[in-house]
DNA sequence: ACGCTAATAT
DNA sequence: GATATTAGCG
């Protein structure tokens, strides 16, 4: 074809002399736009309707490396026609129309980038690299003679690059770009060709998630599978993550969740590259969940490359990621919720259980800390009857599950995971500016009995004189239990009952092992007062520091 | 195997 | 110092 082997040896300087269709349908921008193109050693076609432009393409075939498509609003069908029809050629949508619609529908139908006119220089200049991106991770089918010699080109030179890097490092791993080379020809899978040009081929995600009807995350940076993790040194095949046509849905453009997982890279120097990418900030507006307007950060994820290192991964826990963790920390309860099955719920491809854990024990440890604090402070008369109201513990009190509907306490003071303020300009993991980073408004269920809500929280409610005997709401008389149920409509059999001792046991044995948990009701914690007076009575004056 | 905690690393 | 990973134990 167009594109030979003489091509490649005069492609030293690479770009010059790749091949551009361009349609547009407005002949002064096409001009224009030509005249730039051309000034950076492009070579131009310009076609001025989708069909000329794609009989071009089929009477020479290969003959084009990119295409740039003017998508005007009087024509937007057949911008999508050529899209749809030119689909092994990365095509490149421009328009003065910034509709998130539109730009969606172009991806979907296989654009690799939507460029907003004016086109900058640098636009243009940088459209080459969708023809690299398409010649090293196309599929099979879409390696067209024009892309193998871009391939082989390009191949060569990074090969060269290397060996230069490797020349002045002491010890490095088989530089990235070349495993990419070979990878992608390698593991390509068919199926992997014309997709966006900075995403790589992606793993088909199954299944709806959590049954809010929330969106599917990626985590668009390879990670090392768990079943990897165990089993030394199984050459992890590497996936890349990115969105897939299958989850793409037009008309709703807030199921993309920004879920960056960054890639530590320890090469030569020592010097860490992260490989975050989230290059495009695009739709801000309107991104409100029908389900109570979770606000979501959404983008096409430039995964950059392939790798096949084993190299650890580091788990960003972007506010979206949490989300995902505390929704499904909220489904399981949270004396449910273990690594394996808040995994399961996340449904986040890539994500171990093991990071999973780790925050967990974060979590925890968070909750442990700081929320009886926050309870002391917030209703100081309550000192020594530290109520944890949020309790689903469904086997035994028999707690109404947690309600999204329910008022929240105006200005409520959430307590804050990181240091009170002191976060810097990497709040970003920790939610809206002015929003305490971990507990969410939805998450963070802090009830004073005085003021309860007991109809969203159907029963929790305790009077705030209750003696501190083991379940009061029996032990202070059916009265409070049958106000309780009659007030909230819920039937509590277990609260008309007088709990038998095993249960008792079982209560007491359960808020003894797992600390961090609420208690149940009718138990409180040792008031600092008593703990004192306890250790004085023992001999002990003062207390060492907990290390 | 799994969850949890503590130690370690960045 | 905060946060994620790893190790070790039950």
């Amino acid at each position: 074809m167009v594109c030979t082997t003489n091509d490649l040896s005069a492609w030293k300087d690479f770009p010059k002399g790749l091949r551009v269709l361009l349609l547009d349908e407005d002949s002064s921008s096409t001009a224009e736009i030509k005249s730039n193109l051309e000034a950076m050693d492009y070579i131009v076609y310009t076609f001025c309707n989708e069909n000329e432009a794609l009989s071009a393409i089929s009477n020479e075939p290969g003959n084009f490396h990119v295409a740039l498509v003017e998508v005007s609003g009087s024509n937007v069908n057949g911008s999508f026609k050529f899209l749809e029809n030119a689909k092994d050629l990365p095509t490149i949508m421009t328009s003065n129309i910034h509709c998130l619609n539109t730009m969606m529908k172009c991806i979907a139908l296989g654009a690799v980038e939507f460029l907003r006119k004016p086109l900058s220089e640098d636009k243009l200049r940088n459209i080459w690299q969708h023809v690299v991106h398409k010649a090293f991770n196309a599929g099979a089918s879409a390696q067209s003679e024009s892309l193998k010699p871009v391939k082989d080109s390009v191949a060569s030179m990074l090969e060269l690059k290397v060996e230069l890097r490797q020349a002045e490092t002491e010890y490095m791993e088989k530089t990235e770009n070349v495993s990419l080379a070979q990878e992608s020809n390698e593991h390509q899978s068919p199926a992997s060709d014309k997709y966006p040009a900075p995403s790589t081929p992606q793993l088909k995600q199954g299944g709806r998630l959590l049954d809010d009807g929330d969106c599917q995350d990626h985590i668009n940076c390879s990670i090392e599978k768990e079943s990897a993790e165990q089993e030394g040194e199984s050459k992890s095949v590497e996936t890349t993550y990115a969105m897939s046509q299958e989850t793409l849905q037009l008309g709703d453009p807030q199921s993309f969740v920004e879920t960056v997982i960054k890639e530590e890279d320890n090469s030569t120097d020592g010097v860490k590259i992260e490989n975050n990418i989230c290059p495009n900030p695009q739709n801000k507006d309107g991104l409100k969940n029908s389900n109570g307007g979770a606000k979501k950060a959404s983008g096409l994820h430039n995964s950059y490359r392939t790798r096949a290192n084993r190299k650890k991964m580091k788990v960003d826990w972007t506010p979206e990621l949490h989300k995902k963790f505390e929704q499904a920390v909220e489904k399981l309860g949270v004396d449910q919720a273990i690594p394996s099955r808040i995994l399961e719920l996340m449904k986040v491809e890539g994500l171990t259980r093991h990071n999973v854990a780790s925050h967990l024990q974060k979590y925890r440890m968070h909750r442990r800390h700081i929320l009886p604090k926050e309870d002391d402070r917030r209703w100081p008369q309550h000192r020594d009857q530290v109520q944890r109201s949020y309790y689903p513990h469904k086997p035994i009190m028999a707690y109404p599950p947690y309600h999204p509907n329910h008022a929240l306490p105006p200005r409520p003071v959430y307590p804050m995971w990181g240091a009170t303020g002191s976060h810097p300009a990497g709040v970003h993991m920790w939610g809206p500016p002015g929003y305490p980073p971990w507990p969410t408004t939805e998450s963070w269920h802090w009830k004073p009995y005085p003021g309860m809500h007991a109809d969203a929280w159907g029963c929790p409610v305790m009077p705030p004189h209750s003696p501190y005997s083991s379940f009061p709401q029996n032990a202070s008389g059916s009265q409070s239990a049958s106000m309780v149920n009659n007030s909230c409509g819920v039937t509590q059999k277990s609260f008309d009952l007088q709990p038998a001792e095993e249960i008792i046991d079982k209560v007491v044995k359960e808020a003894i092992n797992k600390p961090w948990l609420p208690l149940p009701l009718g138990l409180k914690p040792p008031s600092t007062d008593s703990v004192l007076a306890e250790l004085s009575r023992q001999g002990i004056s003062s207390l060492a520091p907990p290390h």
